[in-house]
DNA sequence: TGACACCAATCTGTGCAGGCATAAAAATAA
DNA sequence: TTATTTTTATGCCTGCACAGATTGGTGTCA
């Protein structure tokens, strides 16, 4: 996937900045890079700007790159993210996204009811149904993947991109659960009757009812989850960054 | 501010890309651009590197620098959200932003009320009595400053970074209903009122209570500026982009 | 004749090497 | 302390070689 060179150096790079193998406040120089990475300085340059613009580090003249703390990260970036899921604070990643799901979610269930285009109310009866009879039949590949789809089409039918784009990092979250042990031997009754219930709702053109069952199921899955996080500390950013 | 060269090329690119001026499909020569606007093709390429992170572009070789359509681009990126509250379709992204912060605002006050620290509860407490007294005063300009801080202090206080770093669009968000006139002359009692318990609520770790008031808000300002996006259309991203 | 597979030409981004200009930190002088 | 010079790393530019994808032509076979 990453063939490019400067990818590459954008991966290394980042994913050991987020891992703390680099610490914050640490300057590299260019140069350094150039040679311990054997590739050129156009190469290096590209992937800094990369760097720089996922908030990561911040090059300026005479003094290098500077790495920077946490608080600057773009939390939204899917470099970002995905470095974050690797490492060591994992569950703190966890945290903020599954809270920023269980926000969304049962708003664009609500707004899905309202405005989806009727092959995507098709779509999400079909998947519900067969969640149904996977999940039942304790088929968790397939009960897993399904689930995947079925939340990425609900933020999908929402009509606002900025739901839709939550699709990936929810999506990982639920693979989260799943490798880690999380899930049931087999989904619940009630979750799977909350899905059902939310595409009812949804090809219904039933906004609330789309909205309380989504919240149902949010409830259920902040329950089996939250242990991970447990003892991860929160990051609270200088709210004048902005202004 | 965009003193370096090639964030004036980004800024250059992406703006027309976002209006429109560049139409979607077109396919630009890394060695036009470099004669167009008279500038090197280092200077070129870290550009181009920007804005295909953004989803605006598309550089394969042999081909070009294809220029992809709206729904490939990142609508979280800051640039994005800028160059649209600029375009013409100023209101798609006012609605996007606003159902999004309905949806995640009342989730930062409860948490706030959890987890915030003592500094920030103060603080709280303070801006809102400013909004009380501006407020009631019909000092326009104070009281929407104010109205940020508020809101960017909340979101930062739950300790979850990404609804902290939704404190800028946000503040676009107030910014735009006051500079186009949906403010009341001055703003309603209910609203202080309601800003006043989200403070108290939080200052005493009452979540539900900050929930609550903050609702009253979110419904209240989405009934202000809804009339916004009457007309535009949504956009249906396609679930399976992702997978 | 027409369909298909294969090969070569060509075009464009990618990567490399080295040079000069410039801004900001650090050292020096006033 | 304040002003000036020196240092030094990034910003920017250019020429060159390479890689990969598209295109068109060529030849084979039906």
């Amino acid at each position: 996937m990453a063939t490019s060179l400067h990818a590459h150096v954008v991966e290394h790079l980042g994913s050991r900045i987020v891992s703390g193998q680099i610490p914050r406040g640490s300057i590299i120089l260019a140069a350094e890079l150039e040679q311990k990475l054997q590739v050129s300085r156009s190469v290096i340059r590209e992937a800094v700007r990369v760097l720089a613009q996922c908030g990561l580090v911040n090059s300026t003249k005479r003094v290098g790159i500077r790495v920077l703390s946490a608080e600057h990260w773009n939390p939204y970036d899917d470099h970002v993210i995905r470095w974050r899921l690797a490492s060591d604070h994992k569950g703190a990643q966890l945290r903020s996204l599954t809270e920023l799901r269980i926000s969304v979610e049962p708003m664009a269930a609500e707004l899905a009811a309202e405005v989806a285009p009727e092959e995507m109310r098709k779509e999400l009866m079909l998947i519900s149904a067969q969640m149904n009879h996977y999940g039942r039949q304790g088929d968790l590949r397939r009960f897993l993947e399904l689930d995947i789809r079925f939340h990425a089409l609900v933020l999908a039918a929402s009509g606002n991109e900025m739901f839709a784009n939550l699709a990936t990092p929810v999506g990982a979250i639920l693979r989260g659960r799943t490798e880690l042990g999380l899930m049931p031997e087999r989904p619940h009754e009630e979750a799977l009757l909350w899905h059902q219930s939310v595409a009812d709702a949804i090809s219904n053109s039933d906004p609330a009812a789309a909205r309380r069952n989504m919240e149902s199921i949010m409830r259920r899955t902040h329950n089996e989850i939250s242990s991970l996080w447990e003892n991860e500390p929160r990051l609270f950013v200088d709210p004048g960054k902005t202004s």
